[in-house]
RNA sequence: GGGCGGUUAGCUCAGUUGGUAGAGCGCAUCAUUGACGUUGAUGAGGUCGGAGGUUCGACCCCUCUAUCGCCCACCA
């Protein structure tokens, strides 16, 4: 026996160099002829470190991927970063305030971006540096950035496909416009806060209507109530009204619309088109006029007159202060709660405005060539729309777990125009370039002079999206798309359903015609003891780092597993980390045991096994069976638990228990079946432990003195 | 307002095609120079949110209801 086994496992010493004999063996290279098995990283954001959530789904995905490349699969995990655009971009700008009192118009768009290269490289390094404390398996020689060059070809060549199709075009609309960060972000990016806000009520001409915000007001010359409502029966469509409003007297207009709702106030309203999503769809049923009242700093416009120049958040009690004096404001109700729309990164609040944009148009019908979409044949008509649902609905893609079909289904019913081009500058460029009216749209940039190129950058997403088939080198026509695509799996987090795996499937199916994916594994977030978010204000943030130093990966990666179903949260303490720390001190424990009493001999040969012995080889085949089933199952967390309790419970607290009564009495004939027993157990329960805790059972299998195979990681899973 | 989940032992949660409930932690009692104290054995503890229904039989299926959480939404 090895004299590593006197003293006790330590996971310091020994993960650096068992990640280094993998990775140097070429391990996570995928080999041989056989059926494929892929997955391609969700790439993290090179805005910092990894957190639980990023541990957590790289012990999922390492546990498919060493299953998989040990039932003899050609596997592929292929790594990489994502450039995270606005994510990225905010906290740089932040970092540079912070320290130097700079914005990066301060630094100009060239110098910016060096100084965010520079941070997502550092960021890039630690990261990279992580993901392999954890374990992961993962073929570096493939590693990606979404920024990079062949990832920035792809990009521009999926623009200009869509474009010449016309499924991206630009359009004049109103969109989601976050002052702070100068850009305007997609629909998905919106996140709703609720906040306290005074609700004014105001008196116009012979109306009566409600606003939680004044300032946007001073335009308001539509007055819109609903075709049925009875109260208002002798209000004409088109009819005029001479009223007094805020900086003087105004002709308004009625205007009937059914999206008015009855039951609300008065069931009168005025409109804002420029300012309010609702209000222009209004404007535009009855091609009615726009005006912009708020500028793109979030300051009134000269149409407010005195108000001019003020920042809306100011200008709104002077503004209430001036009504109130001209004996507009009916009431004030100071209980009102509304939805406050703001940019999930970064936090700004979103000002609608009407501004000329890049979009996706997704209902548009188009010719799908090469189609392997089940339901949508060569050559037929469909819609990108269509495309998300029809792959989802024929179970050509599996979402796992089921019940997030339906959210799923929901958000591509309500879903709208996809808005594609952002106002910041970390990102990639629009591949389209102008010249007086011209617009010429290509990878390259056109040769002669005089063109300038949009100075808007895509949504991350759009990137994204090409995710799983950009990384194996499309637009070029690789082995690795022939051998890897579509992928095996999609492991992420239910809270990008639909930002990244609704955008993968559109791609893929526009550009390939085919899925990008045949499973979407889900796993939930990552919570506290408590079952809240981790924070750091409450000071409960557990590190992987800091806890692959204290308990060893292998502890951290089964304290993410065990207990986490597919889509279910999972509620995390360091105590559950413990837990499974102790487990590894019990696996080296009973090689300890069994390697000191059996030598090579003993196991040269399979002996004549006694009827105990016959009984514990069939428990092992079983417990084999149920692991397999499991993880082909995707319950890894089954699949755990069940080789947990097996190992501990019944491996050592049973049957390592009656072998010692054996070594101590037993006949020669019964010892012998024992030893051989034992070590089988030992080396089964090695390989199905392995994708969980890599690292303990491979230095453990690396002093077994007969093995089938040099390194565990490639040893072949037990039938 | 719409959708989706949860509600099971003191705590955290399992319970994958319906056969009167399980784990971990915690708790209690006991063991001890044993491969391992990062241990082992034993035990206490639950009318499975509530009410109906289907069934020979329901934690599981159906209906209603309470409550918590998440997502979506143009109540100005």
């Amino acid at each position: 026996m090895d004299d590593k086994f006197l003293k006790p496992y330590n996971p310091q010493e020994t993960e650096s160099k068992i990640y280094k004999l993998w990775e140097e063996g070429g391990f996570f290279k995928p080999k041989g002829a056989g059926e494929a098995f892929s997955i391609i990283l969700p790439p993290p954001n090179v805005t910092g470190t990894l957190h639980m959530g990023h541990a957590a789904m790289l012990a999922i995905e390492d546990i498919l991927v060493r299953y998989n490349r040990m039932k003899g699969k050609k596997t592929l995990w292929l790594p990489g970063t994502d450039h995270a655009a606005i994510a990225t971009q905010s906290k740089i700008e932040e970092i540079l305030y912070k320290k130097e009192k700079k914005t990066r118009h301060d630094l100009g768009r060239e110098e910016f971006l060096k100084r965010v290269e520079q941070f997502a490289k550092e960021s890039h390094d630690t990261i990279v540096n992580q993901i392999k404390k954890m374990g992961a398996s993962i073929d570096w020689s493939r590693e990606t950035y979404t920024l990079d060059e062949k990832r920035s070809l792809a990009v521009k060549t999926a623009f200009k496909r869509m474009y010449d199709n016309g499924l991206i075009y630009r359009g004049n609309r109103i969109v989601n416009w976050d002052p702070k960060m100068q850009s305007n972000v997609s629909d998905d990016e919106i996140e709703r806060k609720e906040e306290k806000s005074p609700f004014y009520y105001l008196k116009y001409g012979p109306f009566e209507i409600g606003t939680a915000r004044p300032e946007t007001k001073f335009g308001d010359k539509y007055v819109v109530m609903h075709p049925d409502d009875k109260r208002y029966k002798k209000y004409e469509h088109g009819q005029k009204l001479d009223l007094e409003w805020i900086n003087g007297p105004i002709t308004a207009t009625v205007i009937k619309d059914e999206a008015v709702d009855m039951k609300f106030g008065t069931g009168v309203m005025t409109i804002t088109p420029w300012h309010d999503a609702t209000d222009f769809e209004i404007a535009k049923r009855h091609n009615l006029d726009t005006e912009q009242i708020i500028d793109f700093n979030g300051k009134l416009l000269p149409i407010t007159k005195e108000f001019a120049g003020i920042h809306i958040k100011k200008a709104r009690s002077m503004i209430v202060e001036k009504l109130k004096e001209k004996g507009l404001v009916t009431k004030i109700n100071e209980n009102y709660t509304l939805n406050l729309a703001t940019n999930y990164r970064g936090g700004g609040v979103i000002e609608p405005q009407i501004k000329e944009q890049w979009f996706v148009d997704v209902n548009k019908k188009f010719k799908l060539k090469n189609s392997k979409i089940n339901g949508i044949k060569n050559g037929d008509e469909t819609s990108l729309k269509e495309i998300m649902r029809k792959t989802v609905e024929s179970g050509q893609i599996e979402i796992i777990p089921k019940h997030f079909d339906k959210t799923y289904f929901h958000w591509i019913d309500k879903l709208n125009d996809w808005n594609i081009s952002r106002q910041i500058w970390y990102g990639h460029r629009i591949p389209v370039w102008n010249k007086d009216k011209e617009v010429y749209v290509g990878v390259d940039a056109p040769e002669d002079d005089g063109w300038t190129q949009d100075p808007d950058t895509l949504d991350t997403w759009f990137s994204s999206g090409l995710w799983t088939f950009s990384t194996l080198g499309w637009p070029e026509d690789t082995d690795d798309m022939k051998n890897f695509h579509p992928t095996s799996v999609l492991e992420t987090g239910h809270d990008i359903l639909f930002f990244w795996v609704a955008r993968m499937i559109l791609m893929s199916g526009y550009l390939l015609g085919d899925v990008p994916f045949k499973k979407v594994y889900l796993h939930g977030m990552v919570l506290n003891a408590k079952g809240k978010k981790m924070s750091k204000s409450s000071g409960d943030i557990i590190d992987p780092l800091d806890m692959t130093e204290k308990y060893g990966a292998d502890a951290a990666r089964l304290s993410l597993i065990v207990g986490a179903p597919p889509g279910n949260d999972i509620s995390l303490s360091e105590d559950k980390i413990r837990g499974y720390k102790n487990f590894s001190n019990k696996i080296w424990n009973i090689a300890r045991f069994v390697l000191s009493n059996v030598d090579e001999k003993n196991i040269k040969e399979k002996p004549k096994l006694s009827a105990l012995d016959k009984e514990w080889i069939k428990n092992l085949n079983n417990i084999t069976k149920t692991v397999s089933d499991n993880i082909d199952g995707y319950r890894p967390d089954f699949a755990a638990d069940e080789i947990y309790h097996w190992v501990w419970h019944n491996f050592a607290d049973i049957y390592i228990e009656e072998v010692k009564l054996v070594l101590q009495n037993g006949s020669d004939v019964d010892k012998k079946s024992a030893k051989w027993t034992l070590y089988t157990i030992l080396t089964t329960c090695l390989k199905l432990l392995h994708p969980f805790a890599p690292f303990i059972t491979e230095e453990i299998w690396q002093s077994l003195p007969k093995k089938d195979s040099e390194t565990l990681i490639v040893a072949s899973w037990p039938q």
